[in-house]
DNA sequence: TCAGGGTCTGACCGATCGGTCAGGCATGCT
DNA sequence: AGCATGCCTGACCGATCGGTCAGACCCTGA
């Protein structure tokens, strides 16, 4: 039976959400978020089998989207993928800032994890798609810029809600992004979003 | 007497340099650059006082460049001020890519030491400067994405060569930053600034 | 020749890290 | 009552961190 009377796994993994997204992954200690739950160090780590074990499961979510965009882009090109690119990871970066926020800056070391095995290739396609396919300097760079920016503001704006922000960072990048030979289509009145 | 027969504190500045630009201050211990270098940790801990005035001496030419722009930019308003943070920090990025880099992801602990007692809010000036001096979230959200991606951008960037990166970012700013109502002189063949 | 200062090092320190382990405690089932 | 199980903890471990210190090794000037 699942007795979830006091659910410490779940406190757990808040905790550890709230630490991380302030002093990094690697400046948070096991005390740290031990302390923050108000247990010991040791229940942290009979619910989760290690840090990065917790990392992990904290990543997730936003690992899932990451690869159902992935998934969306294989295929597209030029300006139907940059639309694509910029809806899908606007509304990912938007929804999972806190999740972005816990990788700030420490990408290169993280991504060595298992956990994290293919999100370098996911995010370099991701990028490529943005750049409209196009091996232009200026289209590749944009892209880049783009991409890290929205990640590091999406971290800082935590206290602008998300229908503010998403518009915001939308027009931006549809205002920035380099124009492909293939005109960007009209975006339509109705604002269907499909899965 | 200064005798430079082998200037062991420069191999050390410069192999910290390196190693803070791969895996971060925090993730770089004493250890890895004194091997880097091949000398003892002692002989580290001999030239510099601790690791943090190792990392204030790596970052000072850097930080005067960007006291400068700050001065430029005290006075100027709207489209002018956007002009000049642009080209001042585009210029500012790429020269020091690898400082900048240094910085990834660790801005708010760093911060908090005594050698960068202002960078907070110098950025922030150079932000407000960025959007126009504009309150619209729009601005400011361009602003800021536009400034954390340019820093992580030079951070990865390090094969492209200067004098293609630098015009590539400012062509770019000057697409992505939200206009303000004063509208941005189109830039003539002469570069002087106007209010 | 020798004193002295600049340079460098191995050994060591306390603190903290991630992680292990045996055992205490409460509860539910038989 | 007795046992098993899930949850939690203090004590402890080896490794590594930044930093200290006494002393060795030059080289130079007197």
């Amino acid at each position: 039976m699942v007795r979830a009377v006091s659910d410490t796994h779940g406190e757990i993994l808040a905790a550890a959400a709230r630490r991380f997204a302030v002093t990094g992954y690697r400046g948070t200690s096991l005390q740290d978020i031990a302390r923050e739950v108000g247990c010991s160090k040791a229940t942290v780590l009979y619910h989760f089998a290690n840090k990065e074990a917790l990392l992990a499961e904290l990543m997730a979510p936003a690992i899932g989207v990451l690869r159902d965009l992935d998934d969306q882009l294989t295929g597209l090109t030029g300006a139907a993928a940059q639309e694509v690119a910029a809806q899908g990871f606007v509304d990912l970066a938007v929804r999972f800032r806190r999740e972005i926020a816990v990788l700030r800056g420490e990408f290169p070391e993280l991504l060595c994890q298992p956990a994290f095995a293919h999100i370098q290739q996911i995010s370099d396609r991701l990028r490529d798609a943005l750049a409209g396919h196009s091996d232009r300097p200026g289209a590749r760079i944009a892209a880049l810029v783009l991409l890290a920016g929205i990640s590091e503001a999406c971290a800082e704006f935590v206290d602008i809600p998300d229908d503010e922000l998403r518009p915001a960072l939308l027009t931006l990048v549809r205002r920035a992004v380099e124009p492909v030979a293939v005109p960007l289509p009209q975006p339509p009145t109705t604002e269907d979003k499909d899965s």
